[in-house]
DNA sequence: ACAAAAGTGTTGAGAGTACACCCATGC
DNA sequence: GCATGGGTGTACTCTCAACACTTTTGT
């Protein structure tokens, strides 16, 4: 901190709020989801928007994103990839008062996901992340941004089975990709791919496809999910 | 936001204190240099710092950052390269009270620096970024992820002459790139590379060198400054 | 036997890398 | 002429991407 901050007086000093909004990602009947919750008051009453809530006085960033994971969609933190996404303090961006927001992006499995235990049903949804409905605030650049990421972080490494059950085919990965992606990929060279990578390992389980049965395979943890690229200068 | 915003009321909610930090990289004397300044007050009294300052309550998060770009480096907008860094958060990081700052990194060329029109000389420096003195607060921390952050961009993008004068050699831009990536590089494949990519242009100026005049060349800002990388599944 | 889905191999095109070689200027 | 630094070309290797092919199950 500088000048400013060293002539510092509480006192005076008027301060913005913060809050901490979690887009919540899963995959549900071949589709990118994301969960939205319907507001209750004003503004933007009965609109939907992407969950959160201010940060207590003494509670860190991710924890308060945690938390709201807990709540809104009763997933506990080892389930979930979580990642700071980006911080929007448009002055205006909430009618009430200046609030200042650290975005959040979270990869949730689908068989990890208890949405009823934890809220109401019917004012919490999954919504198809590509096409959301009107958002409050200025949600709908959060998740644009949420969604660009979230294709960056596919393309370069390898996060995509934490969209999976702990076990999964190499076809369900690659639909993963190819719903996140909205693209066709050729199925020799992403196994290919992937076998040379090494962040997958076969367990002995097979899966009942309808076709010849499909091994079941594990992302191994010690392995490096960051993948070297072609760099502009390397 | 979700339950605990609609619920908000101003008056028993306890705000944190929200600041903007500004890593801003210069090179000098062929060596990647941070700007810091030296904190007169408790805490970390006489201990070298980011530059960074409250955020205003109706103040954006950029305008905050460039106004201290103003104050700290006296230059103005146009001419620095900045984008947010990370946010952090974590309780602690002040003992004051609770502060979370927005971190940003901005490159400005050494031609366009004002240091001393700004800023009591004594009090502010240009220290080398890989090896800084001692730093307040968490801004080693911040440091660190800053100088990651830069060697990713200038690997994947042509953000490289945001630290040249306007007009440049190649075998400045080389330098640079040499320099934030602490890599020797090939000169042949540097400059085929940089032709393929289009991203800069010769201009009829040319700079005496002591061997043959290097000619010298200017950004092309029509020019796509992101470049294609081997991604993990294209 | 045939369909369906898993899984493997091959091949041409293009990018990356190392290195050698030519060009223009000052002394 | 020769040292100095700018500028170009080439040849080998590796990855990418498209596509054809084989294997294992159910009906």
């Amino acid at each position: 901190m500088g000048e400013t901050a060293a002539t510092y007086d509480a006192s005076h000093y008027e301060r913005p709020s913060v809050t901490v909004d979690v887009v919540i990602f899963t995959i549900l009947h071949r589709e990118l989801k994301v969960l939205l919750v319907k507001r209750k008051h004003w503004p933007f009453e009965g609109m939907w928007a992407i969950p959160g809530g201010f940060v207590e006085i003494h509670e860190g960033l991710p924890e308060a994103a945690y938390r709201e994971l807990e709540e809104e969609a009763g997933v506990s933190g080892e389930d979930v990839y979580l990642e700071q996404l980006y911080t929007f303090g448009d002055p205006g961006r909430d009618p009430r008062t200046r609030v200042i927001t650290v975005a959040y992006f979270a990869l949730v499995a689908a068989d990890r996901l208890n949405l009823r235990a934890a809220s109401d049903a019917a004012d919490v949804g999954w919504f198809s992340a590509y096409s959301p409905p009107p958002l409050a605030f200025d949600h709908a650049e959060i998740l644009e941004y949420a969604i660009t990421r979230l294709r960056y972080k596919l393309e370069y490494t390898a996060v995509g089975f934490q969209l999976l059950p702990e076990r999964f085919t190499l076809r369900q990965l690659q639909e993963v990709y190819e719903i996140v992606l909205s693209k066709k990929l050729d199925k020799g060279n992403f196994r290919s791919k992937l076998r040379k990578s090494g962040v997958v390992e076969p367990t002995d389980g097979y899966l009942e496809t309808g076709g010849r049965p499909a091994c079941l395979y594990h992302f191994r943890d010690d392995a490096v999910a960051e993948v070297k690229t072609r760099r502009l200068f390397p």
